[in-house]
DNA sequence: CACTGCAAAGATAACGTTCCCCGATAAGCA
DNA sequence: TGCTTATCGGGGAACGTTATCTTTGCAGTG
């Protein structure tokens, strides 16, 4: 239960005055060397820890950042977060995490805590279904830097750090076309997911690009949801032109509809193709395995944090930066020539 | 931009001291109703936020715990997770989780910086490897509070929070007995898991209950990696008498052992009956789903938190406690009647 | 009318740290 | 010798809150 050794203590020890050993620790200049190895040796040798709790009271900075997600089952988001923590711990910041489940009601919630718990900083992936931005708008009035990751919005004044989505979706169509695929279904997330879109856009370009009709028919819009999915595809198979390839919007949806395609006894890729987005493990584990879009999450992670701990300590002189990332295509075996 | 309002403010504002605002919105009983009523008022209309730093300081609590699991990205632990914030939220403490991804120094190094970061207490689930536990040792010197969460360590005097491992298995194989398979095989996690020795255990008893000769080319320990697993089931899959159902420690190698047969052509459940445990949604997520042993996750995670806040705020008048949950038995395609 | 008792609220110290301002000592300089 | 100037440290306030101790004012009592 050793009570916590606090710079009095070393003062104490030592006799010299607190202010004299707050000084040597931080190896201030008019501070004799002598006295500094003398107090830093005695700091280690009790084990000092400041007293991090006094220190934000005095700077008024907690040197911690909030994280929020919609959920961090979702590989994209613990990896993420790996990345995170990976900078955030690097430049001395302690990172708080919560999930915002998708429910924009928790997202509120979180912002709600992470401003009592006063954090630094926050950096945020929207829920599904946000698209009143008041409680960022009021972090900001309160000169809280936020960072984008994933999940933006456009009418957000952040620094941000995404993917090529619309390059990533348009290289995913490109090659199922040079498989020799021509009815290619959109399995699009939420409408309002904005990534969703831009992948779309993707998918539209490379139609026109290599001159395939679009079909509204073949565009279905999910939740993020397995079960619901499934029905989605088959009713997309028994469609009296059925696509003959997918590409899905995520790699749970494309095994959503890997299961829905072995319900109707179809082959994979002879039947149908299938190709989803993020390379999650996942992808690589089902029989077939699952071509994807790889992004480089981690790194996505580490900048998002970057970015934030800068805007953090250069206050207001720093401006917001979108960082855009490009996407990999991995080829496996659900997109193999027919 | 706003400057924090302070309860100095609201006093200069009443004309009232700091010391009968804070009392005033504590509802202390020495204070007037009236001047409760107002003080609280005011509070509201300028957003009061009590300045944490500050509580922490005087109080010596911060009001936070720390969560250092495995990985975040397993279902387990970001199960567990929802539950702890959960109860966590509700009792006024904030959640600042990390991962130690499987590796004791990481392990370390975030319980280090925890204890930096100053958390009442600390909710752990050990690194794979983690057998040494004199940083845990040094928490309770501390006097911090710890409660260990599914991965534990019968080493440790601390509450834990655990699923009836044996009786799981011993479930999970005795179903499998009954559905007609005669040579099961366990798919076992690392050897250092103590779960997934009694899980091992359980296993045991229902072959030596229904009389089953137990046979050790049955039991094979994997690393917690699919490709490794898939290796190593087909290795199983060669032996002179090889398996006709496998009990997995887990859904994520119950899924591998489902790819390796496939890459056999082996149906299942005819040829190789599966089950495995966590009950994750990948189970039910494959062709054919599989069957598995679901455990109260999320309930876990709330019990854990409440644990672990019991314990702080009832200091060392406080006895380590253990709850253990009870598994259930989803039977899906992956284990039907032969 | 003086005294007691109590309710209500003010004053002050304390938590651990930093930072600004000042004091002491000794060296350098004219 | 008397002055300035570094060099090295000390003193004390401040950050926002709570807890302990006092003070104030007023009603009730005999």
């Amino acid at each position: 239960m050793s009570e916590q050794v606090t710079i009095k203590d070393i003062a104490r020890l030592l006799n010299i005055s607190p202010s004299t050993v707050s000084r040597a620790l931080k190896s201030s200049a008019e501070i004799n060397k002598e006295t500094q190895r003398l107090v830093k040796e005695t700091a280690q040798r009790l084990n000092y820890q400041p007293n991090m709790a006094a220190l934000s009271l005095v700077k008024a900075k907690t040197k911690s950042i909030g994280v929020i997600v919609p959920n961090l089952g979702y590989y994209f988001f613990s990896t993420a977060l790996q990345g995170i923590e990976d900078t955030a711990s690097k430049r001395g910041y302690t990172v708080i995490a919560s999930q915002s489940l998708e429910r924009y009601e928790r997202e509120i919630k979180n912002t709600k805590d992470m401003m009592r718990s006063s954090v630094d900083g926050i950096i945020l992936s929207l829920a599904q279904h946000t698209k009143d931005y008041t409680h960022i708008f009021q972090l900001q009035q309160k000169g809280l830097p936020v960072v984008l990751i994933d999940r933006i919005a456009d009418e957000l004044n952040t620094s941000k750090v995404i993917v090529d989505n619309m390059a990533g979706a348009f290289g995913a169509v490109e090659h199922l076309i040079k498989m020799g695929y021509r009815r290619i279904a959109y399995l699009a997330g939420p409408p309002e997911l904005i990534i969703s879109n831009r992948r779309k856009e993707g998918y539209r370009l490379a139609h026109i690009k290599y001159k395939i009709p679009l079909d509204d028919a073949l565009l279905v819009h999910c939740e993020i949801d397995h079960d619901k999915t499934v029905k989605e595809v088959l009713k997309l198979l028994k469609l009296p032109q059925p696509p003959d390839a997918i590409f899905a919007f995520s790699d749970r949806l494309a095994v959503a509809a890997m299961v829905a395609a072995k319900t109707k006894k179809l082959r994979i890729p002879e039947d149908l193709a299938i190709i989803g987005f993020n390379d999650e493990p996942i992808a690589s584990y089902t029989s077939p395995s699952i071509s994807s879009i790889h992004q480089p999450i981690f790194e996505m992670g580490q900048m998002a944090a970057g970015l934030l701990i800068d805007q953090i300590e250069q206050g207001k002189s720093f401006t917001p930066q979108t960082k855009l990332y490009t996407t990999r295509l991995i080829k496996r075996e659900s997109s193999k020539k027919r």
